[in-house]
DNA sequence: CCAAAAGTGTTCAGACTACACCCATGT
DNA sequence: ACATGGGTGTAGTCTGAACACTTTTGG
């Protein structure tokens, strides 16, 4: 067990969050490069001291906008990890949270602070820092089961999408394929979606019809 | 929004336990009797400052077993309570735990430093301090849907008991009635019990099978 | 003999699974 | 023309829900 340095003289407050979002057909999660000397070189999720006067929802909140710049999507408590050795630089407990965001074209702003920011696919993660292979693998579990009774998607996919892009998110995630005819009877009777009038065009195939969800909020629901 | 008085320079942590048992044909937790100044005479769950030198679970484990002085007894990290305001004593963030506990003739004991301990039913709760009262709401919610799909019950349960009292058990926490025959029917199909030789005595009726739980580790079962 | 809980099967409806072919478009 | 994903129905199986009477004990 490592020496614990009481920087602090009581245990603090972290917040870290696992960013999910689905690109290039895998499930990947925005990681940071350390520069300082436990760690350097190693990825890490996004995180960061929960301020005095802020709550702990807010210091995700703020952090998850830092990096991304998105706002308006799903952010969820994920659990609380506290061992007393998880961090080299003193007694911190790690508050950590799960976003899900599309994959609509974000940008990426890196800071002097970090060695870079990049997407890393869920099942070809880096060495990480702290903790935060545990975290993660635990952020992934708790999507898988939540997909299956949520209408959570809807934080991953773009405003209006077919089927088939649902699809294969539900495949990617979940890691198994689905039966096309049986999903759709599925989704549809479920009433959470809207068809527009819109069809996908210019694709190398048949126009597919275009759907936007009724509700951007989480609510549970027997998806699968 | 109370003013916060910075005791502490950073968010300190604290944990908080729900305890559940199941008493009297009700569900109850067990509750505090403070005795500082802005909660005086309101109940609140137990709960205490994480040491600098201790996990966040072990500090759970430790409050749990100076309250009641059980120690094998299923016991998880609920949710973290993070607003900024929620101690007038300071930034604290509180990590919430719930325990199951059997009630097997357990002795409390009270302490100077509180007003006294008690059982209550959580249908019927006191005015209680902090934001325990979302605490205590979040750990019912959790409990209800944690027994549907996990074999926890056999925490609430003593060594051994009869299937009535185990049908009792979730029709008291789901707060609705079940059928005997499908209970009876699902319950044995899932092999999670053993019968012992022995049957019940000297009760005012016809004498009933004894059971017990074959693992009593969390496990995730479909159970009703 | 009465009260109280134990114990025991069957039927029906709804949900889930498996499965194969034609269609509309771009290249 | 062909490659690509879009779109559609049915039959069989399994699961969950509803439902009533007899048995064994103590009082």
């Amino acid at each position: 067990m490592p020496k614990i340095q009481p920087k602090y003289k009581f245990a603090v407050i972290a917040a870290d969050i696992v960013i999910f979002t689905v690109k290039d057909g895998k499930l990947q999660v925005l990681l940071i490069k350390m520069k300082k000397k436990p760690f350097l070189d190693m990825w890490a999720a996004p995180g960061g001291l929960v301020r005095p006067l802020e709550s702990v929802d807010n210091a995700a909140r703020r952090i998850l906008k830092e990096k991304t710049g998105v706002t308006d999507v799903f952010l969820e408590q994920l659990y609380t990890f506290g061992r007393v050795d998880r961090d080299p630089f003193g007694r911190v407990v790690s508050v950590a949270y799960y976003a899900l965001i599309p994959n609509a074209g974000l940008k990426l702003k890196t800071s002097a602070e970090y060695g870079g920011v990049e997407w890393h696919p869920v099942d070809k993660l880096p060495e990480l820092a702290y903790d935060h292979q545990e975290i993660i693998g635990c952020a992934v579990k708790r999507l898988r089961v939540k997909l299956e009774y949520t209408n959570v998607v809807y934080s991953l996919l773009p405003e209006e999408f077919t089927l088939g892009d649902m699809q294969k998110t539900y495949e990617i995630i979940l890691d198994r394929e689905l039966d096309k005819r049986n999903f759709r009877k599925k989704i549809l009777a479920l009433k959470i979606l809207k068809a527009t009038e819109k069809k996908t065009i210019g694709e190398a195939n048949r126009p597919a019809a275009l759907y936007r969800f009724l509700s951007h909020r989480p609510e549970n629901i027997e998806i699968l």
